[in-house]
DNA sequence: CTTGTGATTACAATGGTTTGCAATGGCTCT
DNA sequence: AGAGCCATTGCAAACCATTGTAATCACAAG
């Protein structure tokens, strides 16, 4: 049945009425306004027929596409799937469809993958990208089109967002690191050109002061990615320093992995020389070698969160530019431990 | 600038010329029927307004979308990302774009899932979940859209698919472990109601006896999904068969972690003990303790080729219903070595 | 018997773009 | 000068569904 999808016009046919009242009886909130009889058949003949409304059309009517478009950087970084299936499942309990688009952080490539969202007129935008100044913020605020911000905070933008609390979680890293015994501790940043980068690095800086420890700026080194070469670049940088420490605070988890691979090639074991802890408790962090203690964020309940922002924004709900922070949790695992100077 | 987005009538209306005139100028097939001085009126008008053309009113009349949909079962699986980087990156090169969805292996949000992408008027489907015997195969083939399978063989069906090649790599693996002189090879399957987890039963076995080992059934255990704690689960009742053996061939790489773990429970040493060879060489499975030695296939490449297809498909050009097979790469970590006994 | 009421249903316009066809205008050729 | 051709542009229909308004009908009330 159905070799060519039927149109509303058949299904009118079919039952013997005009297509607007078969249009109105597919429609679960115009049903009332025709007869339970008429309905019935309505019902059955786009069943009979298959039909499956035309949405381009009903987008084309309506203005409303129940799509919403979502950018981030690379959906291979472990740290987005979870976040893109919070997203996905609120967005399908509400009908809506996402549009993904990786962006690899090239501005010409976010432009792009933004221009042709808006042709095709998503209803929301979801914005994981990293990147702290983006050249369409203003381009978006004139179109007029609901967005949120994920995993970075809004500057200077009249946008609701949803991260992890990160001032928070540096908070929970540094103090499990102090309550063991650590005193120098390093800290092996993001690129502080990415919110999450300075955000955490400004935390980390913060909380080593509220727990009385002067923060060595030696013992501070930026990475120039969340990735583990370049935070393996980043730890060998650290030890050509030459200042000792006994436990490292990683950016992300990626990073603290490439920490990990320098300190074996030093043949210093974790946790016994070193002390390490991650950021974002990715999947298989547990079964790194050792487990890495790090910090859990909700990612999935992140995802959900800012889809329903979304959906709240497109149906004229005001959220305001709310900046919504889920609680990050300590995961001890087996790469921190009382240090052994 | 464009705070409603303009519409063609008003880039025309700007450039002093007709609508269709516009839209032909507008289009790169149909500019060279328009006047080259017009043209760049055209575009400039276009360009002071921010046009972006409208792809629904444009969908509606040509009847195509530019757009493709993709079903998998859980964009979680560390499986998917590169597969569904590989469709983004082919199909946004020929300004394609991407819808997901994930299935949860459950029947009926497959089936909603379809439904609304076949309401949304895909130009193709890229169907990526696993489970062999799907009931609306039928309702697409008479639908006439393109379908392309990833990751299963087309059984009985009109359709091009791209995969690994799972009886070459089950080859690898088993020869891998022969080399270093196991005979007493067990095989922890995957569900064999999921085309891979049957395909990849069926090679060991086929390979063990072209190795000359007649496979010996107290050694194969099915587990019952594609997953750590199944995985596990099949392990545990693998000792409870209390038949010797010296290496494991896992279905996945999933499911060798499950191995990792019922193995370091029982104090067994990988790879003094027993050797493990997974399957997929998934992300992070190199940090594994100890790295997992694994069959490496080429999962974006995959997606590359399954999104290339679906486009030949929808430009009309017959594929038939060819089955790809990418070939996979054995990865010698540190997880099989030669037996202790 | 007429008018008013309420419940249904039909009509027609609309959304933005594409495209077959017709119209226009300038030009060449005879 | 008129016929014919080409390049360019305008016209209008079409795609399919939604929705404001008008039409219809049955029935009750006056």
């Amino acid at each position: 049945m159905a070799l060519k999808t039927a149109t509303l016009r058949e299904v009118a046919e079919m039952a013997g009425v005009h297509p607007s009242t078969a249009s109105r009886a597919l429609n679960p909130e115009s049903r009332a306004l025709v007869n339970e009889k008429t309905v019935t058949k309505v019902l059955e003949a786009a069943g009979r027929l298959g039909y499956r409304p035309n949405s381009l059309a009903r987008g084309l009517k309506t203005n409303r596409t129940y799509t919403i478009g979502m950018l981030l950087p690379d959906l291979t970084n472990p740290l987005f799937p979870p976040i893109v299936r919070g997203v996905e499942d609120a967005l399908g309990q509400a009908d809506y469809t996402l549009i993904l688009g990786n962006t690899d952080n090239d501005p010409d490539k976010e432009g792009a993958i933004l221009r042709t969202m808006l042709s095709r007129r998503v209803d929301g935008l979801v914005l994981a990208t990293a990147r702290r100044a983006a050249p369409f913020v203003e381009q978006l605020a004139d179109a007029g089109i609901p967005v949120v911000l994920v995993n970075r905070v809004s500057e200077d933008v009249p946008w609701p967002s949803v991260s992890g609390d990160d001032h928070a979680g540096i908070g929970l890293a540094v103090r499990h690191l102090v309550s063991l015994g650590h005193r120098r501790i390093a800290h092996i940043g993001g690129p502080q050109d990415l919110s999450t980068g300075l955000a955490r690095y400004q935390s980390f800086v913060a909380w080593m002061q509220s727990e009385g420890l002067e923060p060595d700026p030696r013992l501070i080194v930026f990475s120039t990615s969340f990735h583990e070469v370049a935070g393996a670049a980043a730890t060998v940088e650290l030890f050509a320093r030459d200042v000792p420490f006994s436990a490292i605070v990683a950016a992300n988890d990626l990073i603290a992995i490439g920490c990990y691979d320098v300190l074996a090639e030093r043949q210093l074991n974790v946790p016994k020389d070193v002390s390490v802890v991650g950021y974002n408790d990715m999947p298989f962090s547990d079964k790194l070698c050792p487990p890495l203690t790090t910090i859990h964020i909700p990612h999935y309940t992140i995802g959900v969160r800012a889809a329903e922002l979304a959906l709240d924004m497109i149906a004229k709900r005001d959220v305001g530019a709310q900046a919504l922070r889920l609680a990050p949790a300590l995961a001890i695992r087996q790469s921190t431990a009382v240090p052994s100077a």
